[in-house]
RNA sequence: GCCCGAGUGGCGGAAUGGCAGACGCGACGGACUCAAAAUCCGUUGUCCGAAAGGGCGUGUGGGUUCGAAUCCCACCUCGGGCACCA
């Protein structure tokens, strides 16, 4: 009967006397002490600072002629619950990679940041009733250690806090200049506010109303510059978030209607707040996804979520004026039997007859009352009203009823939809629920007949759904334009489309799904907006001068949260309260005046979207990184490439909220002329998640994972049975290790070994504290292969190399050094226990070939291989030498083990000389005993001899 | 429903057109020990067989190929994203 437990706490395996006959066994307490001593020592020497090429942190000498990498991490909340072993999976590997790279000759940018501001630390402080400051600053200190335990080789010059008002001064800044830029349509680009004033002072711009600009009062230019700024002040629906206080941006909101963060409810609501004209960028931020080293999967999450459509606006004629729709398929406009309008559409009113005004008074009044939640019901029946009114299919000339229905949303497109049932499944319910006509333009083609097991034919009475796809068109002619025996979607397009524009009824155009970056919070934790307003109520942006704007100190920093299912309660900011704060007076350049200022905060994405840059150059005051730096580290390199991040290691959870909102700023701040790189990252690598077993009880609440007992394939828990699920490791599933009880019994280096050797570092897997030991077991081998382990000095007793050992050495070289290029991490490890085992049996590492173990070693596990080489008699740090390179001559041998197949199924080996032609190599396989039995009376009709790697013999 | 990804021993995984299961855990056997731990040596996909050897085997079914875990088609299952988006 199996007692094990499942989820296991770290044994001691060194719980025996034992050490005490072996001073110098690697045990977890000798691991320890030479992994503080490094990590002091790495301090000491400034091993890991990494120089520029030029400025404050240049250094020719370190520099030399290195060529540059640039790796980054995905920068983490410092939050208060402290590290699991989960937490370092991706630093680790951006670790080691780190380490290898700068072996084998790079110049490597590495550190390390906290994203401090935001809702996490905001909750925390709530909670603990510590101001944010207080608990953001003893977390980052607790984290700073943490981290440094691992011994992760950052250069702490470098690293950053979005908190520190040294740094969000400059996501102020950067925030002025998006507010004072434009996008520029005509050049596809962003251009600073000031261009467009001297387009229109020129008269080469005209004015909305096409009045003269100098007719026009200030307080008019201002607003129709304000409608112009990247950053803007509208006033439209947005996501209110009662149970948070604040509201969110459309990325922050599940897809279930509630918040990302806390998992309130998200009410749409019509309110004032500051936007980002995110949308400005939609095409470029889809087409550029193509000049990255991304997986597929972010990238279609990217262009899913921007949601770009191409497709035609088309205008019809109705009594309220013309009803503007957006399509996909201009070609089945002959099909177009009715239209749907939402139920906020603004031509409702007027289209409704009287006849049907209650009616659709009470369709709109249950529409309303439907959140967003209750809309998305799987409730497939449509519904809807009739307005009473018609209006005009522009190509025929048909006179088609106009509908309401809640299928059709407000926020997409125009609002409005020309419905063809018989090519839109959705279209074809609401006619089949209201009994309106569908009328047949395509005639599918006799399989999708027999697939529904009913005869071809356009009465689409029978139909049992939309038929959408290629097929000819029928019915589809007005004798202008003629779709009829056309037989491809895109054809038909093209013609409707040029006919729309030749007749004014329409053109072509592209919608997105992608809305503006709703910006502002009614928070406290978060960058001050750096905006005040005069007397007029128009915004201005504080000079540089008066920046940063710091944070005001308040007790009172808790946020105005609300009964999360309130939908009618109205944000209020914290800063609001402090009057002293907000009223002020400044000069802006124009004399001493009163301004109130701008009370909301930034939100949390903010100071993550342009951390990379600070990197480059920390220390610079004059501004937020030097052009020459920037061009250095993330500079394009050669034709077609964006520039940005050589490594960006990070998990997939910020596929449309960092990455999307970190890549317009970058690319306001290109045009702006601010950096060369046209995105941020061009490599991403998404990392795993280290799972761990969850377990519940018969109530769903989760158990102590650490308490649970599995006997016969069952789980239980003081006594009751419990189900296991697999989940992310943390806190609310109860089962978070933590680093500290593996350090206690293995060292960090075994840890970093074990995550690392897991499996490949884009696969999440299952954390199994029980399976640590093997990776233990195999750094205590690679020290007793060399170590004496009674007197701690290297053994004398050392085998002399020979030759199989020498190949081994070179094969282990070589593949290791392509699978840490390749971050093959777990492949690496396995090949150099392979050597090491094989150095066990020969009974120790010979001392020729111990530096290279040594070497190789040191990007995984950089404490015990500093150690090794101080042991080997060198007095510098391992950091900085040259990767081992294989000797080619030495991964060729002279005589190779062949398999033969006989039709694909192995049956014997030969061994042949590796310089052995084809010819040499079929004869010496059909003259092996073995093949002559497998081949019996048969005889070969083929042989196929792959060189080097098989024989195939055909019968 | 649409899009992306994944299915290999008891477990984590390796092999991306050429010897399936590298490496690690676990399990089993042995050495050492009074004993245990640790360590070292060996076995470990499965079925038949005393053995030699052989059959079967990478979610399922088909296909391409001298040869398929790997490529293609269809399906099943799981994970992730989007979803009344016109």
């Amino acid at each position: 009967m199996n007692q094990d437990s499942p989820t296991t706490r770290a044994p001691d395996p060194d719980s025996d006397s034992d050490q005490h006959q072996y001073a110098h066994r690697y045990t977890g307490a000798l691991a320890q002490q030479i992994e503080a001593r490094w990590q002091d020592w790495w301090d000491e020497h400034h091993t890991f600072e990494t120089p520029n090429p030029s400025g404050p942190l240049a250094d020719a000498e370190r520099l030399g002629d290195r060529p540059k990498l640039f790796v980054l991490d995905m920068f983490p909340y410092p939050s208060g619950t402290g590290l699991h072993v989960g937490h370092p999976l991706g630093f680790i590997g951006t670790d080691v990679y780190s380490r290898f790279q700068r072996m084998a000759g790079y110049n490597v940018l590495y550190s390390m940041g906290f994203d401090a501001f935001g809702l996490p630390a905001e909750q925390f402080a709530v909670q603990t009733g510590q101001h944010p400051a207080i608990t953001t600053a003893e977390n980052v200190v607790n984290m700073r250690r943490q981290l440094r335990r691992i011994g992760l080789s950052h250069d702490p010059r470098r690293s950053i806090e979005t908190t520190d008002p040294a740094y969000y001064r400059w996501t102020q800044w950067i925030f002025s200049q998006i507010f004072n830029a434009w996008y520029d349509t005509d050049t596809q680009r962003a251009r600073p506010v000031a261009d467009l004033v001297a387009q229109f002072e020129a008269e080469s711009r005209p004015t909305p109303d096409g009045r003269p600009w100098s007719d026009l009062s200030s307080n008019e230019r201002v607003r129709i510059i304000d409608g112009y700024r990247l950053v803007y002040i509208s006033e439209a629906p947005v996501n209110w978030c009662p149970g948070l206080g604040t509201v969110v941006a459309n990325e922050e909101v599940t897809a279930d209607g509630r918040s990302d963060r806390g998992n309130f409810p998200v009410f749409k609501r019509n309110m004032r707040q500051w936007m980002m004209r995110i949308t400005a960028y939609a095409d470029r931020l889809i087409d550029d996804l193509d000049l990255l080293d991304w997986t597929d999967s972010i990238k279609a999450m990217q262009r899913n979520w921007i949601g770009r459509s191409e497709g035609a606006r088309v205008r019809f004629a109705s009594p309220a004026g013309p009803i503007t729709v957006f399509t996909t398929r201009p070609d089945t406009l002959f099909g177009a039997s009715f239209m749907v309008l939402a139920p906020e559409h603004p031509l409702v009113d007027t289209l409704t007859t009287p006849e049907q005004r209650q009616a659709v008074a009470d369709y709109r009044r249950t529409a309303s009352a439907k959140s967003d939640v209750a809309r998305q019901v799987v409730d497939k029946t449509k519904t809807g009203v009739f307005t009473g009114s018609t209006a005009t299919n522009p190509v025929n000339g048909e006179q088609i009823p106009v509908w309401v229905a809640d299928y059709v949303l407000m926020g997409y497109g125009t609002g409005a939809i020309m419905a063809v049932p018989c090519g839109d499944e959705r279209d074809f319910e609401f006619a089949r629920q209201f009994g309106l006509q569908i009328p047949a333009i395509q005639q599918p083609p006799p399989a999708w007949f027999d697939g529904h097991s009913i005869g071809p034919s356009l009465d689409t009475r029978h139909w049992p759904q939309a038929f959408v796809g290629d097929a000819p068109y029928v019915n589809s002619t007005n004798g202008q334009l003629d779709l009829n025996g056309i037989t491809n979607v895109a054809a038909a397009t093209h013609q409707t489309n040029d006919w729309l524009v030749a007749h004014g009824q329409g053109e072509p155009t592209i919608n997105y799904k992608l809305r503006d970056w709703l910006f502002s919070r009614q928070r406290y934790w978060g960058e001050p907006f750096p905006i005040v307003y005069d007397e007029h109520g128009n915004p201005h942006t504080l000079p540089d001068a008066l920046l940063p704007l710091e944070l005001p100190p308040t007790d009172d920093f808790a946020p105005r949260t609300f009964d999360p299912d309130d939908a009618q309660s109205n944000p209020e900011s914290p800063l609001d309260r402090l009057d002293w704060w907000v009223d002020v007076e400044l000069d802006l350049g124009d004399g001493p005046k009163r301004y109130r200022r701008d009370t909301n905060v930034m939100p949390q994405w903010a100071g993550s979207c342009w951390y990379e840059l600070r990197y480059l150059d920390p220390t610079n005051e004059a501004c937020f990184v030097d052009r020459d730096v920037e061009q250095y580290w993330m500079g394009p390199q050669g034709d077609g490439h964006p520039g940005g991040v050589d490594l960006y290691v990070g998990g997939v959870e910020h596929a449309v909220l960092h990455l999307l909102y970190a890549r317009f700023w970058h690319k306001v701040l290109h045009d702006l002329g601010y950096v060369s790189s046209i995105e941020p990252y061009h490599r991403l690598f998404n990392q795993g998640y280290i799972l761990a077993a969850a377990f519940k009880d018969e109530r769903e609440i989760y158990v102590d994972a650490f308490g649970v007992e599995e006997r016969d394939g069952q789980f239980f828990y003081e006594g009751t049975a419990v189900s296991r699920e697999w989940g992310k490791m943390g806190k609310s599933l109860k089962n978070a290790v933590s680093p500290d009880e593996i350090y206690d019994a293995y060292g960090a280096d075994t840890l970093r070994l074990y995550e690392m050797a897991m499996g490949p570092l884009d696969a999440s897997r299952p954390w199994e504290t029980r399976d640590v030991i093997g990776m233990y077991r195999f750094l205590q081998r690679v020290w007793r292969n060399l170590v004496d382990e009674e007197s701690g000095t290297v053994r004398s007793d050392l085998p002399a190399l020979d030759d199989a050992t020498n190949r081994a050495l070179h094969r282990t070289i070589d593949g290791v050094r392509r699978d840490m290029g390749d971050l093959k991490f777990n492949t690496a490890i396995a090949k150099l226990i392979e050597l090491n085992n094989h150095l066990t049996k020969l009974g120790g590492c010979p001392r020729d070939i111990a530096e290279q173990m040594a070497l190789m070693l040191s990007p995984l596990t950089p404490h015990i291989a500093e150690e090794l080489w101080q042991l080997l008699g060198h007095t510098d740090s391992i950091t900085y030498e040259p990767f081992p390179q294989a000797d080619a001559a030495l991964l060729i041998d002279d005589t190779i083990l062949v398999p033969v197949q006989v039709d694909g199924k192995v049956r014997s080996r030969i061994t042949v000389t590796a310089d052995a032609d084809d010819d040499a190599v079929r004869q010496a396989a059909l003259a092996d005993p073995k093949v002559i039995i497998a081949l019996g009376n048969s005889s070969p009709r083929k042989v196929i001899v792959v060189p080097g790697r098989l024989v195939n013999i055909v019968t």
